[in-house]
DNA sequence: CTTGGCACTCGGTTCGACCGAGTGCCAGAG
DNA sequence: CTCTGGCACTCGGTCGAACCGAGTGCCAAG
């Protein structure tokens, strides 16, 4: 059942021809291409192997062959080398993501960074709050009965929500909500924060208790039960760069791309930054992508992930090149965040 | 040269038939179903005239008749009547909208509300800096030599930035700088922000000054010479509904809609709320939405304009239909807004 | 001014022929 | 047992001819 050096060999210039031509390849063209020092004739009867093991597969009878799924795995675990980023790109990336004022800025110049350099479309997930810290809490009066509370994280992340009073709020309650809120949690994971903001309750003096039970209903279930996840995209344009690639229509995948929920699910279950994954094909969780590949890796600073990163393209992708440059760019942007 | 009462008919009808059956409509097809009260054959001498006039075109010698953006442009202009919203759709608004706990929550579920009821590509701007006054600025210590600054307006709008100091700052002189800009600006329109900054700078007491002079470079920077205008998409999937309305691919069109610079010349030049704009085509001035048409509106609180939203769509769209979803979606974001 | 008639144009479709890339199989050589 | 050259076969893509039909413009008559 093991396939050769030689198939494997085939298998290789097959997924590299095919991705860079996008077009099936027949057994002649591969011998002139490739140095593979055998005829047509053999490379045909490897194919026929290949083929019956499902690795690649013919469009119809007098075609060329293309690679499956299963055959796009294969060439990933085992047949592809790193390559390198040049080091016009390395400049690229180094340039491009330096003098970004804020986390916003962080965020969408690597978005488009990542873009740009793979070609595809990419996904950046804000610094996950349930993995990020509280550095501040900021109470703002907006109206007689609404505070504006405002989450500021370790990671850079500002969140906002209104709180609404049953009754008028006096100056002096904000003032001790305040402290209050912030001594009981500044420097507490948001994930571990639940116990402290009902501790907070008990806790807090008589007169600030009704204003804390209506506030820490809030800060429980933004922070804490539902905290919400950002993720921003770019290069929506270069799915149209070869028509061929998806069945008909580009409209399923910008569909898919359009629901937070499915981005995240695609690049925001990530444990330690570094952990590269593919998902090829129908190997993929959702329905509309399953005539794309997804390549994601988590981002964060030392060893803990903050959020994922990563870039979709059709299954025919370039994917030494475009996994090298996800590694980089998410290494980057971990030792800019790191940093600030 | 003035077309008499019929031909204008004719044009509506030309206009209503192309952009539900999306097939250039020919004289026997337009008598067949309205009630012009005449023959095909009187109808042709009239799209003859239309034609010469420039406000219907032949895609080629054999076929029906097309619109054009003057064709179009004559018809918003005159011919086409209110389409009052359904009790099902103004339902679905109130549904959608209330119950929006923040900004981002109104601004999120906005735009999606109106990319699904215009079945169109849907553009929100955020509550315009420039149009906002200052309700709270933050400084919140982050490091020895930096401090994280969060602007709260008047709209519920939240933006932060990095200021980086030269040299260690002390607890009390954040403090003094937080009331010092807290009470010269809080209440103040941004847009007249600067000479209250310059101002601030000569009225702080003398050891806070050399900080001050750091913080108010940074806060006219970032309030008053390029305040940052947030925009957001959905609905680009129905970009693809009709591949006929774009010549050849929607990539131009996707690619102009990564530009942020783009999408506010096209939805962000308003005045007052209600007054609605509509762009037929070539009167578009970016030249990738040359084949598109946008229809966009100011919203706001009372009689000034906040931000602008809008759709865009081939220019072969519903334009009653999508322009009073369009009016009746920003005034209830603006009512709800002017609540907060 | 309107109308019916008529010749004309031209895009779209269908059909058949043909070409060529590519395959599978087989027999013979190494 | 493996590789190779030869050969028949398949089948998608292209080209051209024929044809159909929608739609027009023009004209003469009402």
């Amino acid at each position: 059942m093991s396939l050769d050096e030689r198939k494997l060999e085939v298998l290789r210039a097959i997924v590299g021809d095919y991705v860079s031509t996008e077009e099936p390849v027949g057994s002649r063209a591969l011998a002139e291409r490739h140095q593979l020092g055998v005829s047509p004739a053999t490379i045909r009867n490897d194919m026929a192997v290949l083929e019956e093991e499902g690795y690649i597969t013919q469009p119809h009878t007098s075609a060329g062959r293309v690679p499956t799924d299963k055959g796009y795995r294969l060439f990933v675990d085992r047949l592809s080398t790193v390559k390198p980023l040049s080091p016009a790109e390395k400049r690229a990336i180094s340039q491009f993501l330096d003098g970004a004022v804020d986390l916003d800025d962080v965020v969408n110049r690597t978005v488009r960074l990542l873009a740009q350099l793979t070609r595809q479309v990419a996904v950046v997930q804000y610094p996950s709050l349930s993995r990020s810290s509280v550095r501040h809490l900021e109470l703002v009066p907006v109206a007689a009965q609404r505070i504006l509370l405002v989450l500021i994280t370790d990671t850079g992340r500002v969140e906002q929500r209104m709180v609404e009073f049953p009754a008028e709020i006096a100056d002096e309650t904000v003032t001790g909500l305040r402290s209050a809120v912030n001594s009981a949690l500044v420097g507490r994971p948001l994930a571990e924060a639940a116990d402290q903001i009902e501790e907070l309750l008990e806790q807090v003096a008589a007169p600030l208790r009704p204003w804390m039970s209506t506030l820490s209903t809030v800060l429980l279930e933004t922070l804490v039960e539902k905290p919400e996840e950002r993720i921003v995209l770019a290069g929506t344009a270069n799915l149209t760069r070869s028509a061929l690639d998806f069945p008909g229509t580009i409209r399923p995948v910008l569909e898919a791309l359009e629901e937070q929920m499915v981005l995240l699910r695609l690049i925001g279950e990530v444990e330690s930054p570094s952990m590269l994954r593919v998902r090829i094909g129908g190997e993929n969780p959702v329905e509309n992508l399953r005539s794309t590949s997804v390549v994601s890796v988590g981002y964060g600073t030392g060893a803990n992930a903050l959020a994922g990163l990563g870039v979709l393209g059709p299954t025919r992708m370039d994917y030494p090149g475009t996994i090298s440059a996800v590694r980089a760019v998410a290494r980057y942007v971990g030792d800019l965040l790191a940093g600030s």
